[in-house]
RNA sequence: GGGCCGGUGGUCUAGUGGUAUGACACCUCCUUGACGUGGAGGCGGUCGCCGGUUCGAUCCCGGCCCGGCCCA
């Protein structure tokens, strides 16, 4: 045992353990293990951009918390970090880097420049990873560019493809005309702006002209219907009937369309091929057909005539004059719209029909709803994002990119037969833009293939973690770590991250891909709004480190708020961490200092205050236990924080003082109180500050080396400690002491200043016992000459939680 | 327009069917042998608005207003 230096660099002391940890290999998964219970966490692997902000802190500090805990706990813990590499930006950032387009260089060539050019920030972020403390065993880090993780993507492929899972198929999709790819549901934002509203005279077959409102007057050559709701008295002699577009003069009909909103606009609406997602539904459900008006390029198509070639934009202006021209342009209103864009570049996204790859994820929905009600969510009502996000989807999950940076899909085509040609399993990893398959076609015996140059999702990489974490294909007994125990996940990406996670596992394994979700709510600035470069609340997690280390930073995390819920970042919560870890390591050290000459073996017998603290300890250790295995960070570390600080140090430590300075067996029982406490009370708070708390762990408890406290066991609750009369006396005891220090310094009386005598007036027997056995901790500590105990209420005081009892002073 | 969450002292934040937690800020006092980045106190809230259930609601129910996030 040694004494804690007075003075000590919180910063340089993470830096050494940082260090030591890797050295000890405290953190590895024990894969040979057969005894413990195993726990595995489906770290998400995130994007490299680089920049770990303080809602990475927060994500990552909760599932740290829980994998320290759950070690402590005595399980054999998979905390694997992997890195999503593949991905738009990244080939966006090299194309503007190296002034290429990556269509002008090969594919595999423009692959390794991606490939180097997110390596740089792979070393970025997982030195922040390091540096927040994170019990990675890093012997398991993965990047999803590595040709072994490819492979095992593209074999979930083709045996998802083998159970009809997977399907190439004309259907409408959202595209990026920029980005010149197909993208998901999940990959559009929605931007509001203002717009126009055009109402614009279409003709009846018989005769006549309706009004019809629209705010994409360029889909005019697109049209194929004209809907009106069935209930709208106005329009209903027209349902059944033929409407001639204007300027195309094509015959449509008029259908009654539920989906129609009789109070917007003229209560009359155009039906294209495809303006938005309400026509996909209405041609689906009418079998309407279907023009091509716009291509991948986001220009008009032939098929609309002299609008040909324009862009989207182009066309409307046309149109719209052309319009006018012909005096069928009634009205123009301004219009607040919400329009789709993509993620990526903002441009605002088309819905076309092209061939693509698609996953078959709308079967799935009503087992995404049972499973999801199955497991456990923290907290529980995150799930109803997840079960309405799979509800509301429209369509299955489109696959494939025209990207390049990407897992390839591997597929070939026949040349002269155009049968599909699937990579086989043993021949993986493969791209088929820069391969060819062996052998001939199965079909017609040809060996001319043409490859497929589409790619997957990047989600399709990163949706198979906890299979792939777990060791599969390889690992024969994956099956042990699956599911993941637990997926972290931030609110905003439920619908993506664990929603593919689910329908990806799902539809290979029959089984739910995790067993919880643990939720963190988004960092919110100062401002109240969400942390963001662009509103100019950021804060770096890097300056947070500098200034305040990360045991600061992840006190921060743990209470800045409830789990699930949105944290605000705030300084003083930070700075507050700080200076508790100030007081624990001052009360520590003077703790150190009388711990010297202690002896665990010596005989002693304990104090009413060293019962009654050690039996609010348990108590504690008891509901820090119970909230963290609910995730509960914010309740488990405000209890550990509150009761050392302000019961332990400002009154046991307070009360014990004047015994620790004597040599007698009241100062041994007060050691013995000290040292057992203050093991307890690090090993709840290691989880949270993992630095401090091994630091402190190493002078007082350590056996030497390689005996970290964060393999250490989490503590029991010792009940035969739990004791309600100490607890009651003792309170009794420190409820004086705090009330006549109160009144001393009330009268100015310095604390230290001797008083003659106190009389304490009490009513019942049982605090006369209490007083009694309290005697001598409430004299020494208050300084008081002699007190006097008298039965009755003559005090001048009252004692605030225990009202029959007042004292006087003289 | 939909889903979810929130609206608690100056600011932020817990919590509970019987008027409330903590942090920060502010004020007063105390310099004691771990810590003055400490200790002891204090100021400060009709717990968004309106109804309902109840002996009683900030907490339950309904409606409304405001803010946020996600989505259409």
């Amino acid at each position: 045992m040694k004494v804690l230096p007075r003075n000590v660099d919180f910063l340089e002391v993470e830096k050494k353990w940082l260090k030591l940890w890797q050295e000890w290999e405290v953190y590895k998964y024990d894969w040979g293990d057969s005894e413990k219970p195993k726990f595995s966490v489906d770290t998400p692997p995130p994007y490299p951009s680089g920049d770990f902000h303080m809602g990475n802190v927060l994500n990552w500090t909760y599932f740290d918390i829980v994998a320290r805990y759950k070690r402590m706990k005595g399980f054999n813990v998979h905390f694997p970090q992997g890195w999503d590499c593949h991905g738009l930006p990244t080939e966006v950032a090299v194309e503007k880097s190296y002034k290429i387009r990556r269509s002008d260089v090969p594919p595999d060539k423009f692959r390794k420049l991606c490939e180097e050019w997110i390596e740089q920030y792979i070393n970025l972020m997982k030195n922040a990873v390091i540096r927040l403390g994170c019990s990675v065993d890093w012997s398991l880090e993965y990047r999803t560019m590595d040709p072994e993780y490819m492979r095992k993507i593209q074999l979930s492929f083709l045996l998802l493809y083998e159970k009809g899972m997977i399907y190439k198929s004309e259907h409408p999709i959202n595209w990026c005309p920029r980005c010149e790819t197909a993208i998901a549901d999940a990959e559009v934002d929605h931007t509001s702006c203002t717009g126009s509203l055009y109402t614009i005279s279409f003709g009846l077959e018989d005769g006549g002209e309706i009004p019809i409102a629209t705010s994409r007057p360029e889909y005019i050559p697109a049209c194929v219907a004209v809907g009106v709701n069935p209930g709208d008295e106005r329009y209903k002699n027209l349902i059944g009937g033929n409407s001639v577009v204007p300027i195309t003069g094509k015959i449509v009909p008029i259908i009654a369309d539920d989906a129609v909103d009789p109070a917007f606009g003229t209560g009359i609406m155009m039906i294209c091929t495809y303006g938005d997602k309400a026509d996909v539904q209405a041609v689906a459900k009418y079998g309407l057909p279907t023009v091509k008006l716009v291509d991948e390029k986001g220009r008009i198509t032939g098929g609309a005539g002299r609008y040909a070639g324009l862009t989207v934009e182009d066309a409307r202006k046309n149109i719209v004059s052309d319009l006018k021209e012909l005096g069928l342009l009634k009205s123009v209103e301004s219009l607040e719209q919400e329009i789709g864009v993509c993620w990526r570049c903002d441009t605002p996204i088309e819905i076309i029909s092209t061939e693509q790859w698609f996953m078959r994820t709308k079967v799935l929905t009503d087992e995404i709803e049972k499973v999801s009600k199955e497991i456990k969510w923290y907290p529980d009502w995150m799930k109803y994002r997840l079960i309405d996000w799979a509800k509301s989807l429209d369509w299955d999950w489109v696959l494939s990119r025209q990207r390049v940076f990407a897992t390839p899909i591997p597929v070939w085509y026949c040349k002269k037969c155009g049968a599909l040609r699937l990579a086989k399993p043993e021949e993986l990893p493969v791209d088929p833009r820069t391969m060819k398959p062996r052998g001939v076609c199965a079909e017609c015996g040809s060996s001319d293939f043409k490859p497929e140059t589409s790619v997957l999702d990047t989600w399709f990489d990163s949706s198979l973690t906890c299979a792939i974490h777990a060791g599969w294909p390889d690992r024969e007994d994956w099956m042990d770590l699956f599911p993941a125990s637990i997926h972290p996940s931030g609110q905003d990406i439920i619908r993506t991250w664990a929603y593919y996670l689910m329908v990806r596992h799902l539809a290979l394994f029959g089984r739910t891909a995790y067993n919880s979700v643990l939720i963190n709510g988004m960092v919110l600035g100062t401002d109240g709004r969400k942390m963001s470069k662009s509103l100019g609340n950021y804060v770096t997690s890097r300056e947070v480190f500098d200034k305040f280390g990360a045991d600061a930073a992840r006190q921060w995390a743990a209470a800045g708020g409830n789990t699930g819920f949105d944290v605000p970042f705030r300084w003083s919560d930070v700075e507050f961490g700080w200076r508790f870890m100030r007081k624990l390591w001052n009360a520590c050290s003077f703790a150190s200092v009388h711990l010297q000459d202690f002896n665990p073996e010596s005989e002693f017998k304990l104090s009413i205050l060293d019962q009654w603290i050690l039996s609010m300890l348990e108590r504690v250790v008891k509901s820090t236990g119970d909230a963290l295995e609910e995730c509960q960070f914010m309740n488990a570390l405000e209890t550990v924080r509150n009761f050392f600080w302000h019961i332990f140090c400002d009154h046991y430590i307070e009360a014990i003082k004047y015994r620790l300075y004597t040599n007698d067996e009241s100062k041994r029982a007060a050691q013995w109180t000290l040292y057992y406490s203050i093991k307890k009370i690090l090993q709840l708070l290691a989880p949270v500050m993992p630095n401090l708390t091994e630091e402190i762990y190493q002078y007082i408890y350590s056996n030497g080396e390689r005996d970290s406290i964060h393999i250490s066991r989490w503590p029991e609750t010792n009940t035969s400690l739990i004791n309600p009369e100490a607890e009651e006396a003792g309170d009794i005891i420190v409820s004086v002491i705090r009330e006549v220090r109160k009144q001393k310094n009330r009268k100015g009386i310095p604390l230290n200043a001797e008083m003659e005598r106190v009389s304490i007036y009490y009513k019942e027997d049982s605090e006369l016992s209490a007083l009694k056995l309290g005697l001598k901790d409430i004299s020494t500590t208050l300084k008081i000459k002699h007190v006097e105990l008298v039965k009755g209420s003559g005090g001048e005081f009252t004692v605030e939680e225990h009202p029959s009892i007042s004292f006087y002073i003289s």
